[in-house]
DNA sequence: AGACTCACGTA
DNA sequence: CGTACGTGAGTCTA
C-alpha cells in the first residue's frame, strides 16, 4: 500500500499548540466583546483548518494535558517546576478551544497521570500498527523521538502556529544528524531548562551529536566515560545522573490505555450548530467562513442573524431636528457623520445613532437642511467621523460651519495600532466588529453588491466608537481627547489656508537648475566616454565597478551601492573626476525634481496646499504629503533658494518663523532627570559648548570647534540609539576614540545612559513604549528571536518616547496658538508646521501680539524641568525668515 | 500598471 | 551597525 492509499491520522498537542499560538499572535487584537481574550484558540482552529485542508487526514485526534501533574512531576517533583504563572490571557483559552473541538466533532482526549505527548506517542505507536500514515503536531522537541517512515512531527516555526516545519527521518538527519530515536540522547545529555531538567554542563547539542556518533547512544556514552577527556569528560562523569534521569524522563509513553480505539477518530462531519454557536460567542467569522468552506457548506448562513445597517430614513425640516434633538441627548456617545465627496466637495451626506441612520442628499442653500446646519454648527453637538478631516474640509468648502468633532474612529484606530496597516473605514469594521463592509469591487464594471451608502457608513462608525474606546487605555484617551482630536481641526484649517510661492521664481530656479544638471551630464559623459543614464544606480555601477575598475563599496540588495557616502569615500581613495561631476549632477537633478513638483501643486489661488497625514507615522509625529512640506533643502545655498519661493502672501505683512530649540535633548534632559544635562539647559549656555567642557575638561570657552562638533553628534545621536561604530563612521574617527567618546560622555552624564537602558527594558516588560503625554508604541519585535528586527526595535523604543514627546508638546502648541489667535481675532494665521518649526502669515500691526502668543504657547506647551527655548524670525520669505 | 529598490531631502 | 518620514526615477514583474 502506498502511503497515498494509507489513512493518515492526525494527531496535536492541544495545549502546547495553543500556547505557541497565544504566542504568536497579539493578545489585544483577539478579543470578544465580553473581553474573553481568544487569540490561543484563533491561532489553533486557523492552523487546524491549514492542516483538514492540505492533508486531508482521514482521522483525528487532540490531546491535552489534565493538570500540571502527571507520573513525571511524582518521580522528580522538581519537573517543569520553572513554569511560570500562566499569563491571565491564556486562561479560560482551553476550555473553549475543547468546546469548539467538540463542536466540530474533533476528539479530545486527556488521561489522569500522563501528558498529552505520552497520548500523542500512543497513538502515533498504534496507529503505524494499524497501518496509517501518522501526522504529530507539537510544540515539544521531544515528539522528535516519534518519528519515523510512517510518522512525521510537524512543528511550529517561531513566527507562528501555521508554519509547520515537516520533520520526517531525512529531516531529522539534515537538522541534528541523528536518527530521531535517538532525539532524547541529546535532549538528555543538553538538559531541558524551560522542564527544569538540568543536562551535563559544558555539553551542548554540539557535544552531544558528537559523542552519539562515537559510542552510538547514552548507554554506551556511559560505559565508555573514562575514555572522555578533558573539563567535558570530568563534567560528564560527574553529572552523568542528570542525563540518566532526564532520558527516563523525557521517554515518551507508548502504551498509555486510551477511552477510545482508532476507528473512533475518524474524521466526522462538523455539528453546524453548535459550531455555529461557538463561533459565534468568539467572534470568528471568518474562521466560521473557512470551516463551512471546508465542510462544504454552500451559502452558508451566517451565525448570528445577520446585523445590517438601518435603512436610512429621509427626514426634512421639523422632523429633522426632532431626531437630531432626539439622538444627541439618548445617544452616549453622539452622532456619527460621514460625508460623501467628489472633488473636495459634499454630494451627501450620512448620519446614524447606534440604531438608526439618516441620508441627506446635499445640495447647496437647501433649506429644509437647516436644522443640521445648526446642529452641525454647534459646537455643544458631539461628532463622530471616520477620517474627519477630509470631510471637514470638504463641508467647509460648501459653506458650513463645523464644530464639536468629538471622536474620529481612524485616529483613534491609529493611536491602537500606530505603525499599523489599518487605513479604511473597512479595515477597521473587519478587525474591531469582525464583520465586512460592504464595498463595491473596484475590478467588476458592475458592482455584485450595493456599495454602502454614506448613511451605512455613519452606521458602522458609530458602531466602532464603543470598541475603540474600550481598547484605549486612560493615556491613550486622554492623548485622542486633548490632543489628536483638537488638532483634526488645526490641521483642516491650516491646509485649507495653504502657502503662497512665488512661481516666477522656481520657475526660474527649475531652469537654471536644468541648465546646471545638462553641463554637469555632458562633462561627466565626457570622462568616461560614453552617455548613460546618470538617474541609473545600475548603470553607475557599470561604470565605477566594470569599467573604471574602483574598488566595491557597501553592498546592496542589488549590487554596491553609488549613494553619496559611498562616491565621497571612492573621491578620497580613488580621485576621478567623473565622481565629482556625477555628485552634482545628482544634487542639481533631486534639487530641480523638487522644485518642478513645488510648481505643479500650486493650485489656483497661487498657493500650496499640503495634506498633513495625522495618522502616518509610528511615533506620533504628523506627515505632510502632495507636496511634502516637510524635507525642503535647508542645508545648502542652493536649497535655501527653494525656501525662498514660500513667501508672504499680498494680504499679509510678513512670515514668522517660530522652532524649538534642541527639543529632543530637553526632552531627553527632562525624562532622563540627569542633572548635568537639566543644569546645561538652566544655564542657557550653548549646549554643546557646555558638554563638551564637560567631557574633555576644559572651561567652556577652550571647547574648539572640533571638540563642539563630536559632542554635537554624540549629543544626536544618543537618542537614535547610535552605537560606538556608528559614531566612527559618522565622524570619521576610529573605534576606538569612538568608544573612549561614547564612555567620556556617560562618565559625565550617566543618567541618560541609565534612562536609554530602562526605556528599552520596560518596553520589554509592557510591550509598549509611553510618552511624557501618555502615547503608546506598541514593540512586538523586542521579543523577536532574530537579532537584527530585535536590534532595530530596541532602537527605535529608544528613540519613540522622545520623538513622540516632542511631537506632542508642538500639536498642543498649535492647538493653543490656533485658539488664542481666534480669541484674540487676529488676521495672523499658522500655515505650516515642520516637526518643531511653525510658520506664520503675520498682519500689517500684529507682530508683537502674535509673537507674545507664539512664544507664550510653545513655551508653556509642556512642564519640563528644563525650559523650552523658542526661536522667532521674520522676513518676506522662509528662507529670510529663519534665523 | 504596480511593486520594489535606491537615493536623498527634512526634523 | 542612528530614529521618523515622502518622493521620484529606474527597474523588474504581472
Amino acid at each position: 500500500m502506498s502511503d497515498n492509499e494509507k489513512p493518515t491520522l492526525l494527531v496535536i498537542d492541544g495545549h502546547s499548540l495553543a500556547f505557541r499560538a497565544f504566542y504568536a499572535l497579539p493578545v489585544d487584537s483577539f478579543q470578544n466583546s465580553e473581553g474573553q481574550h481568544t487569540n490561543a484558540i484563533h491561532g489553533f482552529i486557523a492552523m487546524l483548518l491549514n492542516l483538514l485542508k492540505n492533508e486531508k487526514p482521514t482521522h483525528i485526534a487532540v490531546a491535552f494535558d489534565i493538570s500540571r501533574y502527571s507520573f513525571r512531576t511524582r518521580e522528580y517533583p522538581e519537573y517543569k517546576g520553572t513554569r511560570g504563572e500562566t499569563p491571565p490571557e491564556f486562561i479560560g483559552q482551553i476550555p473553549l478551544l475543547q468546546e469548539a473541538l467538540k463542536a466540530m466533532n474533533i476528539t479530545t482526549i486527556s488521561i489522569e497521570d500522563f501528558e498529552a505527548d505520552d497520548i500523542l506517542a500512543t497513538l502515533s505507536v498504534r496507529g503505524t500498527d494499524s497501518g496509517y500514515r501518522v501526522l504529530v503536531v507539537s510544540g515539544d522537541r521531544d515528539t522528535i523521538q516519534l518519528v519515523n517512515d510512517d510518522v512525521t512531527l510537524l512543528y511550529p516555526s517561531r513566527q507562528g502556529v501555521s508554519d509547520l516545519t515537516r520533520y520526517d527521518p531525512a529531516k531529522v538527519k539534515d537538522r541534528y544528524d541523528i536518527e530521531p530515536h535517538q532525539y532524547p540522547e541529546i535532549a538528555a545529555l543538553v538538559g531541558e531548562t524551560s522542564d527544569n531538567l538540568p543536562g551535563v554542563p559544558k555539553v551542548g547539542e554540539k557535544t552531544a551529536i558528537k559523542w552519539l556518533h562515537r559510542f552510538g547512544s547514552l548507554d554506551e556514552i556511559i560505559a565508555h566515560a573514562d575514555e572522555i577527556t578533558g573539563k567535558v569528560g570530568e563534567s560528564f562523569r560527574e553529572h552523568k545522573d542528570n542525563a540518566v534521569r532526564n532520558r527516563r524522563l523525557n521517554r515518551l509513553v507508548t502504551d498509555v490505555e486510551l477511552p477510545c480505539e482508532l476507528d473512533s477518530l475518524e474524521k466526522q462531519p462538523i455539528d453546524q450548530g453548535a459550531v455555529r454557536e461557538v463561533f459565534a460567542k468568539l467572534e470568528f467569522r471568518t474562521l466560521l467562513d473557512r470551516v463551512m468552506k471546508l465542510e462544504g457548506v454552500e451559502n452558508a448562513e451566517p451565525a448570528a442573524p445577520e446585523i445590517t445597517a438601518p435603512e436610512a430614513q429621509n427626514l426634512l425640516d421639523e422632523e429633522l431636528a426632532a431626531w437630531l434633538s432626539r439622538q444627541s441627548t439618548s445617544s452616549e456617545h453622539g452622532i456619527a457623520v460621514s460625508v460623501e465627496i467628489a472633488d473636495g466637495r459634499p454630494t451627501g451626506i450620512g448620519l446614524a445613532s447606534a440604531t438608526e441612520s439618516v441620508a441627506l442628499a446635499w445640495q447647496p442653500e437647501r433649506a429644509d437642511y437647516a436644522p443640521f446646519e445648526t446642529w452641525l454648527a454647534d459646537a455643544s453637538a458631539p461628532k463622530v467621523m471616520h477620517s474627519g478631516k477630509q470631510q471637514l474640509k470638504a463641508l467647509r468648502s460648501a459653506g458650513l460651519t463645523v464644530n464639536g468633532l468629538a471622536f474620529d474612529t481612524f485616529v483613534a484606530g491609529w493611536l491602537l495600532r500606530p505603525g499599523g496597516q489599518d487605513k479604511t473605514l473597512a479595515d477597521l469594521v473587519l478587525r474591531y466588529l469582525d464583520e465586512k463592509l460592504p464595498e463595491a469591487d473596484p475590478n467588476q464594471l458592475v458592482p455584485a453588491i450595493e456599495p454602502s451608502s454614506a448613511a451605512a457608513l455613519a452606521w458602522y462608525t458609530h458602531r466602532l466608537v464603543d470598541p475603540l474606546l474600550q481598547r484605549l487605555d486612560e493615556g491613550s484617551t486622554r492623548v485622542l481627547r486633548d490632543i489628536e482630536m483638537p488638532i483634526v481641526d488645526v490641521l483642516a484649517t491650516v491646509e485649507a489656508r495653504g502657502v503662497a510661492v512665488d512661481r516666477q521664481h522656481l520657475d526660474e530656479l527649475s531652469d537654471s537648475l536644468g541648465a546646471t544638471a545638462r553641463d554637469l551630464a555632458q562633462r561627466a559623459f565626457a570622462e568616461i566616454g560614453r552617455e548613460i543614464n546618470l538617474g541609473s544606480p545600475k548603470q553607475i555601477q557599470e561604470v565605477l565597478f566594470e569599467q573604471l575598475e574602483m574598488p566595491t563599496t557597501r553592498a546592496t540588495k542589488t549590487g554596491y551601492s553609488t549613494d553619496a557616502a559611498s562616491l565621497a569615500d571612492l573621491q578620497a581613495s580613488h580621485p576621478h573626476p567623473f565622481l565629482g561631476l556625477l555628485l552634482e549632477h545628482r544634487d542639481a537633478t533631486k534639487l530641480r525634481q523638487i522644485v518642478d513638483s513645488l510648481v505643479k501643486a500650486i493650485a489656483d489661488d497661487g498657493r500650496i496646499h499640503t495634506s498633513y497625514v495625522q495618522t502616518g507615522t509610528s511615533t506620533g509625529r504628523i506627515s505632510s504629503t502632495d507636496p511634502n512640506l516637510q524635507n525642503i533643502p535647508v542645508r545648502t545655498q542652493t536649497g535655501r533658494h527653494i525656501r525662498e519661493a514660500f513667501r508672504v502672501g499680498d494680504s499679509h505683512d510678513s512670515l514668522l518663523t517660530a522652532d524649538y530649540s534642541q527639543i529632543e535633548m530637553r526632552i531627553m534632559a527632562h525624562l532622563s532627570e540627569d542633572p548635568g544635562l537639566i543644569e546645561a539647559f538652566r544655564t542657557g549656555e550653548d549646549l554643546h559648548r557646555f558638554v563638551g567642557a564637560r567631557i574633555f575638561g576644559v572651561e567652556p570657552a577652550d571647547v574648539t570647534s572640533e571638540m563642539r562638533a563630536k559632542v554635537k553628534a554624540m549629543s544626536y545621536g544618543l537618542a537614535y540609539g547610535l552605537s560606538a561604530f556608528g559614531l566612527s563612521r559618522q565622524l570619521r574617527i576610529d573605534n576606538k576614540e569612538a568608544k573612549q567618546l561614547m564612555s567620556d560622555y556617560f562618565e559625565r552624564f550617566g543618567a541618560v545612559r541609565d534612562y536609554l537602558r530602562n526605556v528599552v527594558e520596560q518596553a520589554k516588560v509592557d510591550g509598549y513604549t509611553t510618552t511624557i503625554f501618555g502615547r503608546r508604541r506598541p514593540f512586538p519585535d523586542l521579543k523577536s528571536p532574530n537579532r537584527t528586527l530585535r536590534q532595530n526595535a530596541e532602537r527605535a523604543a529608544l528613540n519613540a518616547p522622545i520623538q513622540g514627546s516632542a511631537a506632542d508638546i508642538i500639536k498642543i502648541a498649535m492647538i493653543n496658538i490656533e485658539s488664542d489667535i481666534r480669541e484674540a481675532e487676529l488676521t495672523s494665521r499658522m500655515l505650516m508646521q515642520v516637526h518643531d518649526e511653525l510658520v506664520f502669515e503675520v498682519s500689517d500691526g500684529e507682530h508683537d501680539e502674535l509673537e507674545r502668543i507664539v512664544r507664550t504657547r510653545m513655551g508653556d506647551a509642556a512642564n519640563l524641568s528644563v525650559p523650552l527655548d523658542v526661536q522667532v524670525g521674520y522676513g518676506p520669505n522662509w528662507d529670510a525668515a529663519a534665523h
